[in-house]
DNA sequence: GGGGTATTTTGACACTGTCAAGATGTATTG
DNA sequence: CAATACATCTTGACAGTGTCAAAATACCCC
């Protein structure tokens, strides 16, 4: 069998070769076709060809993965929500409507991945690895950093920072929540809501009564 | 054994006696003590002391069950915000402050339920039974009918009710989610939050500049 | 009392997550 | 190069789960 392959292919390491990485994705794609709750660790070792428990020598659990799989949720997310952040061609308020529209956004194109990240399956009890926290708390905190920056500016009221983007973090959680799970029916009229949401949290002009 | 029983005491029908009415009671329980996901029928069935399958003359499936418990709060929810929203001796402010706090209240108390009623198990896919929705929609569109109040008022700025009230309930919905899934973990400043909430989306006097 | 129907049970099937033990391949060391 | 250590994978098993089919039971009405 060993005719003339240079090593086996570079990324072929044992049996499998990265069953690791190969699981992980397998598992996204399986996510985003028939939602978390329909993912069983064994049709995933089947679609990866190999036998049920063999997943168990790379996740200690179920929990395990799906924590893997959040947590690379979250590092891109965050490195994208930094990015819109710091892009200097921005006035605020378009930073903010990217933020918000770019949230909401998120979460419609990945639904199953954003109810991964963001829902009780990983969070309710102590389901989160160490790791999932690592990667979370750091993208949640941005949260409050950019709300402080835009209230100094004045673009949105207040002066608590960590409250007021519990708010602002728990309009657009919501908004988002009430899309991917059903309640608010007619997708189409995202971009209304979204606009309505910005309009509300922004700090009006004083004294303009026309 | 038919000593001097009355019949059979009014609520022994047939068997076992309301079977119904007591799986619905003993799952609400099983659902507060360790969560949806944890309940099971077998276990509810033995609890019960019927067999496994006996739930299945009452309930044509396990959705079918969780939708009438979701009735079921729908049901005493609506009416509980109504009564509040009626109550002539508050203000609009008041009216609005409760309603929040209310809301929230609602879902610290009774998490599991109100995950039950709100969350993706029901409403994801065509989950909803005809009753659910036949209980639930009126309660949202309460909602929107007070929110027309408040801005009619001019407590809350805007004037399309609809949209405005997606916003407002997203933020609660969020803020729920956030608290009860264990995002929020300190549920010792609830009631900061919703403070914080109130403030941000009543309609600021204009021109107060001190 | 007898027939019809509502209710319950037993048995079975196809799933699920996960553990224990053994087999197999790879790496490292003597 | 050989032998040992280790990572990896497999087979077998256990206790769960929801749900269907068919048989058994209890109740109601005529």
């Amino acid at each position: 069998m060993n005719l003339n392959a240079p090593e086996k292919l570079a990324r072929q390491n044992y049996h499998h070769g990265d069953l690791r990485q190969t699981l992980l994705v397998s598992a996204k794609q399986l996510i985003a076709e028939a939602g978390i709750e329909n993912l069983s660790l064994r049709r995933l070792a089947e679609r990866a060809g190999v036998s049920r428990t063999a997943p168990y020598h790379h996740f200690s659990d179920k929990n395990d993965l799906l924590c893997a799989i959040a947590a690379e949720g979250f590092r891109r997310r965050h490195q994208s929500a930094m990015a819109g952040f710091d892009d200097g061609n921005k006035t605020m308020l378009e930073k903010f409507e990217d933020y918000v529209n770019g949230y909401i956004q998120f979460a419609v194109d990945s639904p199953e991945e954003y109810e991964l990240m963001f829902g009780r399956s990983i969070w309710k009890q102590q389901n989160s690895t160490e790791e999932l926290r690592d990667v979370a708390y750091p993208c949640f905190q941005h949260q409050v950093d950019m709300v402080r920056t835009w209230q100094r500016c004045g673009l949105i009221a207040g002066d608590n920072p960590l409250r007021t983007s519990q708010v602002i973090w728990g309009a657009l959680h919501g908004i988002a929540k009430l899309l991917i799970d059903g309640i608010y029916t007619d997708t189409a009229q995202i971009e209304e809501v979204t606009r309505c949401a910005v309009d509300m949290f922004i700090a009006k002009p004083l004294q303009s009564s026309d």
